[in-house]
DNA sequence: GTGCAAAATATCGTATACAATTTAGCCGTC
DNA sequence: GACGGCTAAATTGTATACGATATTTTGCAC
């Protein structure tokens, strides 16, 4: 009897079940705001939808949970989430205490490769920034998610990197629900800026614009509602 | 159709289904030591310990994947996790990273009457630093997560305060695994000095303390491996 | 006795079925 | 016309059933 093998993978192995796959089909649907906040997501319609059973979907959903993105009430039903704006301030507050820490030890162990990778990345994000539309607004979103989330990987700590998932995440639903699309593309040049202090190791710099930057972002919020778009004409045409 | 509520409390309203009352059964388990490491918690199994149908016992395992208690390996079933030194000091690495300003989060926040709380965890703490015994010695370790767990609490901060749920039930198994037990009790006067420094306002010099704490913990760690007990007898007599 | 192959066993992955609860519609009464 | 209760439909909660995969055991040859 094996002693629970190694563990330091938890479960990234491979897709190690089908209720992943739905998982990450509607969470990439929830970040790129296919489906909006306060979405019905009944078991038996997610199922139908990606033909498999109630189970699956269930396990997907309650798994969603877990992340936050959607809520699921007792005998009820679950939900895409709808973060309170009380619930929006948490989230950055708890993104400004923990992306520092990150930061600094990504720029620690970060590789002359990783810091292309990083400007490759930027380049990507001033791409999506000039174009027009509501896919390159999502493409944004996410994009300037991937930053964060690339800083996060560098650090080198898979907790903290789970947990920069969440909140980048959640992050994506509530700029989707409550901020205002014009000004987002001012996020592109403070990355630059994160980078470029990195780049000079100029480590309290770096943290100061990146609290900055967090700062900045959530400044950009309002409360207006944003109604649903219905779950079936998320996935088909 | 109503907005999808409050969505505040994203679940813990009340125990919504069984599922969660096995999951905290068994987190407890794995947190009070009474569960080692690698021990394979088969669905079957933990199905029939509490009288439900293998679909409860597999949420509730899923649950706790999801928190890191547990690892589910595919087609093989699920373990109690077996974290490895490097998952022990990334643990202990994010505990630094956030702690501090957890920390000072709920300083700004505190009021007398948390304060009172917080000294009555303290005095227990350190009633059962004087008792013997592997079950003072498993309350002992609950109290010392208890402190950090309470701090989170008041810092106001739901999202932060589940993870540091998640750190703590992991550090336990941690220390569980590779900690040595006799130096354990030097954290108490560790948490009495950073409650002291916050009632006199003094928080850097609190998060200074905090740091060498947690420092210390993990510097009091050994690789040594301990046996499973198995899974019934921790339930049953 | 050792090593390999194949059946047998155990366990997980998924689907379906039934029970319990909530929600919506309907009707009657005030 | 509005409100309260009752029935019916829909949805979730849980259990059971069946198929797939991994592990163990058995058997045989060497």
């Amino acid at each position: 009897m094996k002693p629970a093998a190694t563990a330091l993978q938890t479960a990234e192995d491979s897709t190690d079940t089908g209720a992943q796959q739905i998982r990450d089909a509607i969470r990439d649907a929830i970040v790129e705001r296919r489906l909006s906040p306060g979405t019905k997501l009944s078991e038996s319609d997610v199922g139908n939808l990606f033909n498999v059973s109630r189970t699956l979907a269930r396990a997907a959903l309650q798994a969603l949970s877990y992340e936050g993105l959607v809520s699921v009430e007792k005998n009820r039903g679950a939900f895409v989430a709808y973060p309170s704006p009380d619930e929006a301030r948490q989230i950055f507050a708890a993104r400004r205490l923990v992306e520092p820490g990150i930061l600094r030890e990504a720029a620690a162990r970060i590789t002359p490769s990783q810091i292309q990778h990083l400007k490759q990345l930027l380049i990507a994000e001033g791409r999506l920034m000039g174009e027009r539309g509501q896919m390159a607004r999502r493409a944004e979103i996410k994009a300037s998610g991937d930053f964060h989330l690339t800083l996060a990987a560098i650090s080198g700590n898979a907790i903290m990197q789970r947990f920069m998932d969440e909140l980048v995440a959640r992050s994506s639903l509530v700029i989707a629900l409550y901020g205002q699309s014009t000004i987002s593309s001012c996020g592109h040049s403070e990355h630059g800026d994160i980078v470029a202090a990195i780049e000079r190791n100029d480590l309290d710099e770096a943290c100061r614009l990146m609290l900055h930057h967090i700062a900045h972002i959530e400044a950009d919020l309002d409360l207006r509602e944003r109604k649903s778009v219905g779950l079936k004409e998320a996935f088909e045409g």
